[in-house]
DNA sequence: TGCAATACTGACTCTTTTGTCACTATGAAC
DNA sequence: GTTCATAGTGACAAAAGAGTCAGTATTGCA
């Protein structure tokens, strides 16, 4: 089976999936779009502080590209840009979920290791 | 909060399990480990022949060295090695079961695409 | 007139990641 | 003594990704 998609290939959909929420800044905008929807690129900075401007407007960019994301421009001025994730961008809970879980317990195990560092 | 790991920072535990599972073929080695374990290096290679030798060593170290895998050396000549997953790798079961599900739906609103395209 | 607010873009550099190639070690089998 | 198998390392090149800085547009308001 080989998925092409954007100009490139894909051996498994694993693949794909990894190429649609790799960037450093895209399960963090996931994340802060599932627990508050709609949110403007301000709002989103705010949430964001350590990433600039450019790189989250990257992000969503290609985010909206993959159609994770729905992106509605009011007609106003100054601007008014709203982000929320879309149907299939929802389908990715279950991903932002499970890792969250595994951070957590990863940074318990590494804590108990300084634990025993401290211990011996 | 703030996760010192590995000379670096980390402001949250995502951050952090993104730090480890982030690397061209460490979902794919942790994967295969889930289906079949132990495994040698050369039965890896097999399994993810796109990935070559001195790439898949370099992604197996740094997952030992984050206590996800564990290695296994047998004393013989020509050498044996062994990999299998530790206890904290088995918690990335659920990521990578929720990251191949997300692949297989995100593949099928690709072919969905494709259909209509075909259509109009 | 000029500044504020918001959401951008372009062009560039820097860093990190990935990929490639050549090379090593060991002991057994031929 | 040459060759095979396995699992590696070192040094470098290429590519991708991330980050930075300056600049744009619009309109209302002081």
């Amino acid at each position: 089976m080989v998925i092409h998609y954007k100009d490139k290939q894909y051996f498994t959909s694993k693949d794909l999936a990894l190429s649609v929420i790799g960037g450093r800044w895209k399960i963090a905008i996931i994340w802060c779009l599932l627990h508050e929807t709609p949110l403007r690129l301000s709002e989103i900075q705010k949430k964001l502080p350590d990433a600039n401007q450019r790189m989250l407007i990257r992000q969503l960019r290609e985010l909206e590209e993959d159609k994770i994301i729905t992106r509605y421009v009011y007609p106003v001025v100054p601007p008014k840009v709203e982000y929320k994730l879309s149907e299939v961008g929802l389908l990715l809970e279950p991903v932002v979920t499970s890792i969250c879980n595994f951070g957590d317990q990863f940074m318990q195990t590494i804590e108990h290791e300084t634990d025993s560092t401290l211990v011996d």
